[in-house]
DNA sequence: CAAAAATATTTTATCATTGAAATATTACTT
DNA sequence: AAGTAATATTTCAATGATAAAATATTTTTG
């Protein structure tokens, strides 16, 4: 009678999980950090530890899948903050380029302290399960499902 | 130098992983999904498709992990929409009882034939992945985070 | 039994995100 | 070189979520 199929509703579980533990995790990591930094604007200095190198607001949209306008957004609190430098690109008055500040990287180092207690809280209950397969999984599943035309 | 270690990290990347999926498979199916239904209201229609039991408010919020008020905002959404029926709970008036209506199953079925082009398309891009061992450990890992206290 | 605590729902203010429109600049086309 | 298309950012209104307070009811406790 439906037209859907036991694949179609794994699926539907699946994301379903996966919406599940997005919003678990959220809601424990916003509670844990310095109330001055809320998981956007994190993810955005924790991006820069990785590598310092200057991006612009439309490729730090892509990296998180967010909007222009909601990368606008944080950026412009990150910037009343002092967390990150942001100047114009001399060679494309279009664009902007964003870098982190020093109080940035110490406002990171500071997060990531406050959060410690949630990653550690997880990893215990966690570990267990084959996190490096899992985590390659999900790699591969958003490369799957990914097609950005943000 | 930095107190965080290589578990630490992949951690964060897994769960920044899960927040990239989410936000994908969100905008995906929200855009598919008739127009008189987001994911939310949606979610609680496919929720009484399985059993057709009346439900609480607040049993409902725990389900999806989401606030009472959020909760209460979708229910009065479908409510008036005619999907669900919600009737006082006789024994104790704190309560209310919350079923799908026939239109609800309709509405469900209507919005599942929406977004099965959707689902197709992401099984197809990632059936080669074994999604039985991707869906148990995504739910185990889901259980292990989770501590209800909504 | 009365007072206090617990439970269930709703309301309120706030906030981050979205999609679309507006603005500005650069690249392409002919 | 002018006109059109493409690109980058910002603005705006609408939406859906949260936390906390308000309200109402039931349960527990002393």
């Amino acid at each position: 009678m439906l037209q859907f199929n036991n694949k179609d509703m794994n699926l539907l579980i699946l994301l379903s999980e996966i919406a599940t533990i997005e919003q678990l995790a959220r809601n424990k990591l916003d509670n844990a950090l310095p109330k001055d930094l809320n998981i956007s604007s994190f993810s955005v200095l924790n991006h820069f530890s990785g590598s310092r190198a200057e991006k612009t607001p439309l490729q730090l949209a892509r990296s998180f899948h967010v909007t222009k306008g909601a990368m606008t957004n944080t950026l412009n609190k990150l910037e009343k903050q002092g967390y990150i430098h942001v100047r114009p690109d001399w060679n494309d008055a279009r664009k902007k380029c964003v870098s982190i500040s020093q109080s940035g990287i110490d406002a990171r180092n500071n997060a990531m302290k406050s959060i410690k207690p949630i990653i550690d809280e997880i990893i215990q209950k966690t570990d267990h399960m084959t996190k490096k397969s899992l985590l390659g999984d999900l790699r591969n599943f958003r490369e799957a499902i990914e097609n950005d035309k943000v």
